[in-house]
DNA sequence: TTTTTAATTTGTAGTCATTCCAATTTAAAA
DNA sequence: TTTTAAATTGGAATGACTACAAATTAAAAA
């Protein structure tokens, strides 16, 4: 199914506008593999939009995500990643560079030990890889 | 291994002073499976320390991540909490009331997608659950 | 097409966790 | 006991993110 129309489609049922801006910002997301955060995006609009503000990005965001388009990432402390892949999958990140790559794999659910479904209602479960990406480990002789 | 003495030793081989205030963090996080924060340590030290500084709380948090005493969990994007057992475990973080306990297990390694370390070379790898604990599913009716 | 209206965008100011820095204090070696 | 390098403190700074009010605009209605 196509990005940018199930978004749009999500909004508009949902009683929101399709601004430019919005539509702008899906399609930076429309097949985007990269897990940006509000900076990336808020940068990457200023082109065409000079007088973005942060606030309307970080709304923007927001929304998609209420909506189901986007996941937030907690994979790095210092900002929040975006990926408009919200099926289930799992992140490494490079601790040289910061870059995040997908892991396409799902946990074994009767690898989880029982006793945590006995404390605990388990809605989802995010795996994070941390090391070093090939480019880095090259530079770094 | 007792933690506060193994904590000891380590910032005396590194050349640190073990102060007051460090011994009393030291002492706070020993056995402790709560998962605090810099703001809880902080709150716990003004009882016997009513003049200790934020700044002070997170150096010693600091020398103790770098030491190895120490683990900064990523599972809460609102805030680091620290965990003083080292060893490779996970973790599972009720969205309600923030509560986080530990889950005690390996990812077995095959279960790992052989193009991940591919294109990565793996240090580590943290597995965070989310969901809803007990006493919060109760409040809940 | 024009009007209307509620939603959106914008800019600025605020929040909150965390860090920086310089002056004062102190652990522990001499 | 003296010395000194290191630690603590408080206050100010940073940086990601949020709140808010005024100006703008999408899109429904006329």
């Amino acid at each position: 199914m196509d990005f940018i129309k199930t978004t749009t489609e999500r909004f508009q049922s949902a009683g929101l506008k399709i601004t430019p801006q919005r539509l702008a910002v899906f399609k930076l997301f429309d097949g985007n593999k990269t897990h940006p955060t509000a900076e990336d995006i808020f940068s990457a609009l200023t082109r065409d939009y000079p007088h973005i503000s942060f606030t309307t990005v970080y709304n923007i965001l927001k929304s998609m995500v209420q909506l189901g388009s986007l996941r937030e990432l907690t994979i790095d402390r210092e900002r929040i990643h975006y990926d408009p892949d919200t099926s289930s999958h799992h992140h490494a990140m490079c601790t040289s560079c910061g870059k995040i790559i997908d892991v396409m794999f799902q946990l074994p659910l009767p690898k989880i030990p029982k006793d945590l479904f006995e404390q605990f209602t388990v809605d989802f479960c995010h795996i994070n890889f941390y090391g070093t990406c090939r480019s880095c480990q090259q530079k770094g002789k």
